[in-house]
DNA sequence: ATTCGTGCAAATAGTTTGCAGCAGA
DNA sequence: TCTGCTGCAAACTATTTGCACGAAT
């Protein structure tokens, strides 16, 4: 969830990321921005197209793609029917993690607390010694029920 | 990867798994679970095909279901093409994360330290008091690029 | 005898892409 | 003007499913 006041800063970010990925801003990659922005959780492709009912749904496929790669936005792939999509956490400034509901797919986020960031930066640096693999992002899923399904 | 000594005892509870959940033990089944085993990494339905190529690929598929109804097997997905399979932790004993390459799509497995355990339970004892979120599972993955791909 | 797993081929569905028109630089 | 974004419809592909046969109980 971002507040209103910052949306234009986000704006701004966003447009300094497309455009050094070679792109444009356009007001379809505003828009999704703008959904994805207020809703403060991962979204699916028909969540985004409901709350814009004009945009094409090829249109927002395509684009969530470029956004992607500009570092924008960040697909999600769980076992259910859809991908979701959210803000880059280093736009937002908000690390968090994923609680996923087994039963009705909803993912919400969690925030990261300092106390298992550390533990997973120390986690890292041993995997990176024993192995010789690079890591460059992690991920934390708490998978069970979630409020209204347990 | 599972030792050949434990292959036997490994059958056997997968056997009394099927059968708890209504489902028999057939060797399809015997041989998904072989493959697996043998692997030690999570593999895609091509992989498991390619390992015995006498078996049909909707009879995989099909199984892998079942195999996960009954908690044998667990479902990884990722953005890459294909889905990833491998034996439920609690079939091998070896409680461990993920190592994801972003470039070549490999899956590795790297064992849990006991660090990050005691911080990853503390985080969760946070979040259902919290949020009224019920933990019954959760994922840790490191994303980046492996030896080869560095 | 009947239930259930298997293999083949066809169907399904999320996602991607070709193409023609149009808007911004 | 020229590049490239958009919308529509068609294509693609991992996965699922219908059906008939064979195996196990």
């Amino acid at each position: 969830m971002v507040a209103p006041a910052e949306v234009s800063s986000l704006h701004d970010a966003v447009s300094t990321r497309l455009h050094h990925a070679g792109q444009r801003r356009t007001p379809t990659r505003d828009a999704v921005v703008d959904v994805l922005a207020a809703a403060g959780r991962p979204l699916t492709i028909p969540e985004i197209l409901e709350a814009h009912t004009d945009l094409a749904q090829s249109s927002v496929y395509r684009n969530l793609v470029i956004l992607e790669q500009a570092g924008v936005v960040h697909r999600i792939v769980t076992n259910a029917e859809f991908a979701r999509f959210e803000l880059a956490e280093d736009l937002t400034g908000d690390h968090h993690h994923h609680l996923i509901c087994s039963s009705c797919g909803v993912v919400a986020d969690a925030p990261a607390s300092d106390g298992i960031e550390r533990a997973v930066h120390r986690a890292i640096d041993e995997v990176e010694r024993a192995t010789g693999f690079r890591t460059t992002a992690h991920r934390i899923d708490l998978v069970g029920l979630c409020r209204n399904c347990a």
